[in-house]
DNA sequence: CTGCTAGCATA
DNA sequence: GTATGCTAGCAGA
């Protein structure tokens, strides 16, 4: 079937003329209602791929409607100045891009449509006719429906019926009884549509209406018995004419070629830079990269001129959600400065705005701070959605040119790590999995490796490409994730109110930082260096030959080969294993172990921390911003990196020296907080084991608890050892141990661990039910939650090989206590963020340890943190067991504990 | 310069 | 036995 597309040319003029922004080019001419057009044009060019089309346009000159009712469109003000300026280069660009243009004297546009449209119905074609007017609605049928290319709204004979309430063939009865104030048409005095729908609905049909209007009643009525006069000529002023003679056949109505050295020069002079460039590419595209499926045609733009960037401007105050994505100099979020922005509103069309490329020839961009201070208020505007690819990310690099991004609504990364924790979440990865759609790489943007370049120095078409299509996946990636999550209750909660907010307090935690006192690390490093010479030295006399003390291959050697040690175990390589736990057997018998042991443990101190710490510290601020990853652990717990401030040292006398070096500055103070035993309140929860349940309500010594059930004596006979075997067991239980593990951690017989496992699995029945449930569970759903409703994937659970799915086994025990762990201290960060918000003070939430909040508290606000802090923690959720939370407060984070 | 292993810091 | 990230050494570019 053939097609035949219409467009309403007129009906968008005035729209575009009205609705855009007054766009002007160098000399002052207004060029804002042309740009429209032609992109509503190019749009539907791209759309629809008709066999005939025509764009038409009302001309000069008078009507048959003007002979009919001289007051016809009486109350319209001449059209003005700025938009008749535009109509000659419309016309011309329009006629360069080969449509067919019409523009028949003496004839409306609408008029013109209508007949062309019944010639084409009559002929078995399909006619589209584009259009932002209602009254056209009276033309649809079968054969004929509308597309509003501004809205994206399309109507059917249905379409009409539910928009209007009247079918197509009712239409202009329903507008002669409302009249047309655009035309200066009057219908029924105070009949609007509600009154005309239900009158037709009632009497069908105008004349049936007219026939009994003796009959309605009221005010209305009376209205009705007043008009019946002249609703004959309203009528016939609202109907299109069909039977226009026309100075042409359809046939004629092909589209021609472009004429793109004339286009090129319109474009030139209007300024539309991007349409230019495209037609100055348009010839020399390189081949489309291999792709799962056939790409879709994107449409990117890149934003060089105030016209364009006004434009889009329009376009993002209007929409409802916008995808928005940051192009930077660097990875680090507190170091990176802006290069580029790129928005997508639609999926398939983006724009790239460009602000701080500099390379040989790089085209001129518009003004860096004059552009970013107009978007300003949008970016900061919480009423404007937006949704991005780890937007955390995008905060920071706009907070380091002072805007404050706000209406953070999506996030991407987020929706896919709450759909599918386990699976990666880069949007490449993501693209294709999801959308079937092979992005442009990083890597064949700006090179990679050494010969990598900063995305300033990519050319503006290479960015446009990668930085536009970034905004678009994003968009569509959006669009695919989140109606995974929307309809699920516990996944909407956890991502809703946990995620997303816990990113926007992420963002403030990573910008304060945390205050380090550099020097006590460098009186550290050199303390622990004169120690580690000494070792060395010790340790080479010990071999009788010097060696590398931090090569694993060389120690191996010394020990196992020179010295003839016995083997203890073996690395997963096959070597001979050095690891601590082999050092400490060796070291019972023979000196050099436990010297290497020594020497290995301060060496670790000196090089992650004593030495590293001081070097992350930001010159601009003073302080080590670490970066916390929220999308890396599959049970929801945080990740931290550059540096990693969880796992900083506690356990040994040296290490926790380190801690020393975490410090408030003048007149503030450090307070953390932890919560006591949360995995194993949790596994009392989760189970609902009735002697564990008791032992917190009690608030016992947990581990003194298991003992005394364990080893069936009272509280007070629980000796210091049997405390520890116990705490070694219930460690053990949150991480879905075995026999053979316990065994070997507590260094007993297998039986006698199997011994002490089954003696607490008979004192703690609830925990045994619970662990052969949720493997179960596992098993069959291939996946575990948490108390919330996170979902914690195991895909080894099913199949995979032995040791793999007990290794998954023992994960999907552990994981609903690791991750319920997670969203509580997550609930608690977000609880306390808030109050202190709302009481708007100057304490800062500087870091989390996993179960632990250290927070940097001005004098004048210890007393309300340390008083609030632990109920805050402890009320987030109300669980079976009572939340404990300890707080301590010091000069450093070594003293707050 | 890149990617891997061994080892080890935290909860 | 769970979950992470970082360093040094080392092999193969």
């Amino acid at each position: 079937m053939k097609t035949l597309l219409l467009v309403d040319a007129s009906s968008y003029l005035y729209r575009a003329f009205h609705a855009l922004p007054d766009l002007r080019n160098r000399h002052n001419e207004p060029t804002g209602a042309i740009y429209g057009v032609l992109n509503m044009l190019r749009r539907l060019h791209q759309d629809y791929q008709a066999d005939y089309s025509a764009c038409v346009f009302d001309a000069k000159g008078k009507t048959f409607r003007d002979d009919l009712y001289p007051d016809y469109k009486a109350n319209r003000p001449p059209m003005p100045s700025d938009l008749a300026a535009q109509i000659e280069p419309l016309h011309d660009s329009i006629r360069a891009m080969g449509w067919p243009l019409l523009a028949v004297e003496g004839v409306e546009a609408d008029d013109v449509i209508g007949t062309l449209a019944q010639i084409g119905a009559r002929a078995g074609m399909r006619v589209v006719i584009s259009t932002g007017d209602k009254d056209i609605a009276q033309l649809v049928n079968s054969h004929i429906s509308l597309i509003n290319t501004m809205s994206n709204e399309a109507l059917d004979e249905a379409g009409v019926t539910t928009k209007f309430g009247v079918p197509p063939e009712r239409i202009v009865d329903y507008l002669t009884l409302i009249g047309d104030s655009a035309d200066n048409v009057p219908g029924v005095d105070k009949v609007g549509p509600k009154t005309a729908v239900k009158w037709l609905t009632q009497y069908q049909t105008l004349d049936n209406l007219v026939k009994h209007a003796s009959q309605i009643s009221g005010v209305v009525g009376e209205n009705l018995r007043n008009a019946l006069e002249w609703l004959p000529k309203a009528r016939e002023l609202l109907t299109i004419r069909c039977d226009v003679p026309l100075p042409l056949k359809l046939e004629e109505l092909t589209a021609g070629p472009q004429d793109t050295a004339r286009l090129a020069g319109l474009y030139e002079r209007l300024e539309f830079k991007t349409w230019l460039r495209e037609l100055q590419n348009s010839g020399s595209n390189e081949a489309p990269p291999a792709s799962s499926k056939p790409p879709a045609e994107v449409q990117y733009e890149c934003i060089l001129s105030e016209a364009q960037l006004e434009q889009w401007l329009c376009r993002l105050e209007q929409a409802d959600l916008v995808s928005l994505d940051t192009e930077t100099t660097s990875l680090d979020p507190m170091q990176a400065r802006l290069v580029g922005i790129s928005f997508a509103i639609t999926p398939h069309e983006a724009a790239y705005l460009p602000l701080a490329h500099h390379y040989a020839g790089a085209p001129q961009q518009l003004d860096f701070e004059k552009t970013l201070l107009r978007l300003k208020p949008w970016l900061e505007s919480p009423d404007n959605a937006k949704v991005g690819q780890n937007l955390k990310y995008d905060s920071h690099i706009f907070a380091n040119h002072g805007i404050f991004l706000r209406g953070i609504v999506h996030d991407t990364l987020l929706q896919s790590y709450i759909v599918e924790s386990h699976k990666p979440h880069d949007m490449d990865s993501m693209a294709s999995r999801h959308l079937g759609i092979k992005t442009l790489p990083y890597a064949e943007v700006a090179g990679k490796g050494a010969k990598q370049i900063g995305f300033e120095e990519v050319d503006l078409d290479t960015a446009t490409r990668y930085a536009a299509e970034d905004a678009d996946i994003t968009l569509q990636l959006h669009q695919h994730l989140y109606p995974q999550i929307q309809p699920d209750s516990g996944l909407e909660y956890v991502y809703r109110n946990i995620e997303i907010p816990v990113s926007k307090i992420l963002f403030h935690v990573e910008r304060n930082g945390v205050l380090i006192d550099s020097s006590l690390l460098a009186k550290q490093s050199r303390a622990l260096g004169e120690k580690l010479l000494t070792l060395e030295s010790g340790a080479h006399a010990l071999a009788g030959q010097p060696f590398n003390l931090n090569s694993p291959k060389q120690i191996q050697e010394i020990l196992f080969g020179l010295l003839g040690l016995p083997v203890k175990k073996k690395t997963p390589g096959g070597t001979p294993s050095t690891d601590e736990d082999v050092l400490q057997q060796l070291a019972e018998d023979y000196p050099l172990p436990k010297l290497l042991l020594e020497y290995r443990g301060l060496a670790k101190l000196k090089s992650t921390y004593t030495d590293k710490l001081p070097r992350m510290v930001n010159p601009a601020t003073g302080r080590v911003h670490t970066s916390y990853n929220q999308a890396v652990a599959v049970t929801g717990r945080l990740s931290s990196t550059e540096p990693n401030l969880q796992n900083i040292p506690v356990r040994s006398e040296e290490g926790r020296r380190i801690r020393e070096a975490f410090i408030a500055p003048p007149g503030s103070r450090i307070i953390s907080a932890d919560y006591s035993q949360i995995e194993l309140r949790i596994m009392a929860h989760l189970s609902g084991d009735k002697n564990l349940l008791r032992a917190f309500a009690a608030g016992e010594d947990i581990h003194r608890a298991t003992a005394s059930e364990i080893f069936a004596c009272t509280l007070l006979e629980v000796t210091p050892e049997q405390r520890r075997y116990a705490k070694v067991i219930n460690f053990g239980l949150i991480y879905g141990m075995s026999a053979f593990g316990l065994a070997s951690q507590l260094g007993i017989e297998r039986g006698a661990a199997q011994a002490y496992m089954d003696r607490y699995f008979t004192r703690y029945p609830g925990v045994a039910d619970y662990m052969a449930g949720t493997r179960d569970m596992a098993k069959q759903q291939g996946y575990v939650e948490t108390v919330f409703g996170r979902r914690l994937w195991l895909p080894d659970i099913k199949g995979g090989n032995g040791p793999r799915r007990q290794a998954a086994e023992r994960a999907a025990i552990n994981a609903p206590m690791q991750g319920t762990a997670a969203d509580l201290i997550k609930l608690a960060m977000i609880a306390v963020h808030q109050w202190l918000q709302e009481n708007r003070m100057k304490t800062l939430l500087v870091m989390q340890v996993h179960d632990e909040l250290v927070l940097e508290v001005p004098q004048e606000e210890l007393a309300a943190v340390r008083r609030e802090l632990p109920g805050l923690m402890c009320n987030v959720a109300a669980l079976a067991v009572p939340l404990v939370a300890e707080v301590g407060e010091g000069a450093n984070w070594e003293q707050a504990h």
